[in-house]
DNA sequence: GATAATGTGTCAATGAAGCTGACCCAACAC
DNA sequence: GTGTTGGGTCAGCTTCATTGACACATTATC
């Protein structure tokens, strides 16, 4: 089940310079449904808790960073500070993550997660782990290559950064070859 | 945790029974930021016309399946009557959707785009056909193929079975093999 | 030492996009 | 005629984003 048979139909190498139309309208659909599936699990866990999918982004972006700033999340989240607030503030209150002065520059706020914000973090985790563990058990190893170099290129040359910077310094890790994403910035 | 010594890239087929916590990390670091820029052309022409996603989801589906009625369009977009009609009501009143009664059922609305409303929904298209033929492009077709294959096992089974139907029935066309999918429900 | 410039927090107001509950109307079905 | 269905609408609420303005501590600079 995980190699197309000799279907071959909609034909992935057949003339990629010119998109054909119901190509993109399949990427539109299953970007639109399969996000949306997606972060549906994450999000009903966290409605219990009266929260909202802004939370899980701080809580999984300060547990693969600890020590953040809170210029560099605001940096990588694309958002400005007030909303930001709006949402880590009430984190901080409750106890999911802690601040403490910079080493260096005290007026940094260095951001990490409580245990109990590593709890849920993890609790979070393990729910969209299952969920995208079956999607690429089915879809087999090739394809989750190569749904990692699309989803990469998909993304903006910031974003690109930003995820080479959070992935350790590893840059070309995820996508294999094809460096030259030379995009126009969205 | 950001460094991982023993990594000898990422492996996508290395041991998938057991998805290693970076490798999902990187999903959802990838389907985050994939997304958001994805998204962003439209945005952006959208915003200066004093609307937003979900006008472009409802010009979408609506371009797609001409005539669809008002139910089958909320079963598609998982959203409420109301949330529809603060979108929608807008639409048909400024000349992009069309609304004719149905020939059976008279007391459905029809819906359809006019020529402003193709002409927009065109448009949008356009900026994101560049954006998306410019990744796979970058990817090539293989990883165009697994792209679309993961995204599929992404979706939950109801929405799986909208696609199938929205792309004219042709089920397999773009997922290959794979029809078993006993996904759990979101 | 006085004066920027930074990093962060916060108040107030706004908007987009979702939600629930309640109610209405027209049309179909029995 | 009665009940159900497809659709619309009013009212109110929530989340997540926005802008503008201001406050405060700290660092950097002249």
């Amino acid at each position: 089940m995980s190699d197309a048979p000799d279907a071959k139909p909609v034909g992935a190498g057949r003339q990629l310079l010119f998109l054909r139309e119901e190509e993109l309208r399949l990427a539109q659909d299953l970007l639109f449904f399969g996000y949306r599936d997606f972060t549906a699990g994450p999000d009903a866990i966290l409605a219990e808790l009266g929260m909202g999918r802004a939370h899980h982004r701080v809580l999984h972006f300060v547990g693969r960073r600890p020590g953040i700033t809170v210029g560099e999340l605001l940096a990588i989240l694309g958002i400005t500070k007030q909303s930001l607030g709006r949402v880590l503030t009430p984190l901080v209150e409750e106890g999911y993550v802690t601040q403490q002065p910079g080493r260096n520059d005290r007026r940094q706020r260095l951001l990490s997660l409580t245990e109990k914000g590593e709890a849920l973090e993890r609790r979070l985790f393990e729910r969209q782990r299952e969920w995208v563990m079956q999607a690429y058990r089915e879809a087999g190893p090739v394809a989750v290559e190569g749904f990692r170099r699309v989803m990469r290129g998909l993304m903006g040359p910031e974003a690109r950064a930003q995820l080479d910077r959070a992935s350790g310094g590893a840059p070309g890790s995820a996508s294999g070859g094809a460096p030259g994403g030379k995009r126009s910035a969205a």
